[in-house]
DNA sequence: AGACAAAATGTAAACGTTTACATAATACTA
DNA sequence: TAGTATTATGTAAACGTTTACATTTTGTCT
């Protein structure tokens, strides 16, 4: 391993002297600069990070933990944020949590031990104690997509949830849909809540009765959302139309009206909510609630790397989104005739 | 920041004790052991992962390089990778590569400063000098999907592609197939090359003739399948089937067709190849050459992982999965008669 | 040319562990 | 019980940087 020393003794200098150079000190005569940078070039120097990190107490890494990177809302805000994050060279330790909060306290430790400059979550319950540690430790972080009860003051970019679902509820009725259902996500989440209340607030706009039989439990990923799908079919008066927490929950619900031989949006018309890329797949054509990922996640890592480099402890950055409503081709422009 | 030294002096110890305490040295008295772990609990001590890397030269920690986190295929085997990793202790620092070269050079520059024990590679290209600076320091690495020319005696577990192609034509074949398609990936990939090796190997096995109008260019991800696709509904003679190099190329190709008024398979058979998770969707319901993913994910996670705890240098691990045809919609069993 | 300010460089400690080696405590043997 | 082997603990150096401070060199002004 060449080291620091190696380069000086060549370049005829002091460590601190190469120290400056790579670190870009105004101080260095171009001379030395040049010298010393010739050297590193011939020895095939690159310094060490985690000396670097161990003196000058930052490691530029970021923490980003993930609920589950195969649901591609997640794959495609941490691809923007890996790239983002390189770009001002920072590296992502990425950890998934499978929405466990144990696991996610285990990371937590993990990353902390390994000293991030902060953390990215996407990953926190509506009543998520993992935190405290992250908090006690002085480190920055930021939540995207999901908020937490447990800090009122955290950073955070979220969309308006309530919001999301309200228009999609009401493009169901207003195409005629009567008999609405609600895959619900866990109310473990504020997604899962707010578009929960969204989908209410709708219905009790609309004057449409709330009832409890037209809603169904859902997970955000796995087969939950098709069996409870699978139970609204099946039920004495299934509903025409259906509202799921996210694209993966509605393209359950799809394959299981499908296997019931129901025909979308002809017997039954579906919205999702994240838009993910297949949605807009001619064979699928979800009609969606749809946010800017790509900018969530950007804010996200922005307002963190903000945080890690001034240090200035401000009022917490707090941004609410807002969403729109992307139809497609799974409500048709008709409801069926009952 | 409490440290070694705050727990020695509360425990009335040494540093060098506590530290066989954290490492599980065997010879430390358990009345010692007990009283340090209480310190350590009292004082809500953590270890530095820096300094014990900088001393001890092993940070437990891997980086690992993708293509791009959005296709499905590597979300899904960054998923066992990651997890499977944890654990066993190791945290993974995530890069995407675009499949670009430099990008990749830049990352690996970046996972050699910060002292990762090895590499896990899925993006590495058949010509592909980057991986030279991984070697010159003499770290691990294992790739996985993809092999390079570039390294021979590297570590790698990849798909037997060739063969993967061959059944899927075969199918196409058997079903009454003779103007069969393939929408190739770049053959700057091993799995590129190799697929379109294995489309060709099938079509003269088969008498059929090698139609250079048949053969048409894709990206892995991204919409030039799209157009590909677009090209040869557009031809004079189009083809009745359609192989592609990959799912998400096979679902562009999909898209095109329901553009063009067509139907599938009635009017175009459709076989894809990476059994990405909406493939199944009923929706779809795409035929492909299907792999056990976990597999291939686990055995480049644990290979790697035996050379690090090891260092043994034995022989390269270089191992061959076997694919499978998982037949579904997108073929029908009837080919359309012209 | 001399005095002073500014710029460039050097020195050495510090960051928080692990570890080779030395030493002390304990257990075992005859 | 003395002598020895074994186990437990301590000491101090080392890992490769950065940085506060000290020192030297260079430049500016009269």
């Amino acid at each position: 391993m060449t080291t620091i020393k190696d380069i000086a003794r060549r370049a005829n200098v002091s460590d601190a002297t190469v120290s400056r150079v790579i670190n870009n000190s105004p101080n260095v005569k171009p001379q030395t600069r040049e010298k010393v940078n010739k050297a590193i070039e011939e020895l095939n120097y690159y310094p060490n990070s985690l000396a670097r990190g161990m003196r000058s107490k930052k490691t530029h890494s970021i923490g980003l933990l993930l609920a589950d990177i195969t649901n591609p809302f997640y794959a495609e805000t941490a691809k923007t944020i890996i790239e983002r994050a390189g770009n001002h060279g920072y590296s992502i330790i990425l950890c998934t949590t499978n929405n466990d909060i144990s696991e996610q306290q285990k990371y937590i430790d993990v990353l902390l031990q390994r000293k991030v400059d902060g953390f990215i979550f996407a990953s926190v319950h509506w009543k998520d104690p993992s935190l405290s540690a992250v908090i006690e430790a002085g480190l920055p972080y930021v939540l995207y997509n999901r908020k937490t009860s447990a800090y009122k003051r955290s950073n955070y970019v979220v969309l308006d949830n309530e919001l999301g679902a309200y228009l999609a509820v009401e493009h169901l009725y207003k195409l005629g849909h009567r008999r609405i259902a609600l895959i619900r996500g866990p109310h473990t989440f504020s997604t899962g809540k707010e578009r929960s209340n969204g989908y209410l607030k709708a219905l009790k706009e609309f004057g449409l009765s709330h009832d409890e039989k037209l809603i169904v439990q859902g997970k955000y990923s796995g087969k939950e959302s098709y069996d409870s799908a699978m139970k609204l079919f099946n039920s004495n008066k299934p509903p025409t139309a259906i509202f799921a927490s996210n694209d993966l929950m509605a393209l359950r619900a799809y394959d299981a009206a499908l296997f019931c031989g129901l025909s979308v949006p002809r017997d039954v018309a579906l919205v999702g909510f994240d838009d993910i890329e297949i949605a807009s797949h001619r064979a699928i054509g979800l009609t969606t609630v749809s946010q800017n990922r790509n900018l969530m996640a950007e804010i996200a890592l922005d307002t963190l790397r903000k945080i890690i480099e001034n240090e200035s402890p401000q009022e917490p950055a707090q941004v609410v989104l807002k969403p729109m409503l992307t139809v497609r081709e799974t409500c048709g422009s008709q409801m069926k005739k009952i």
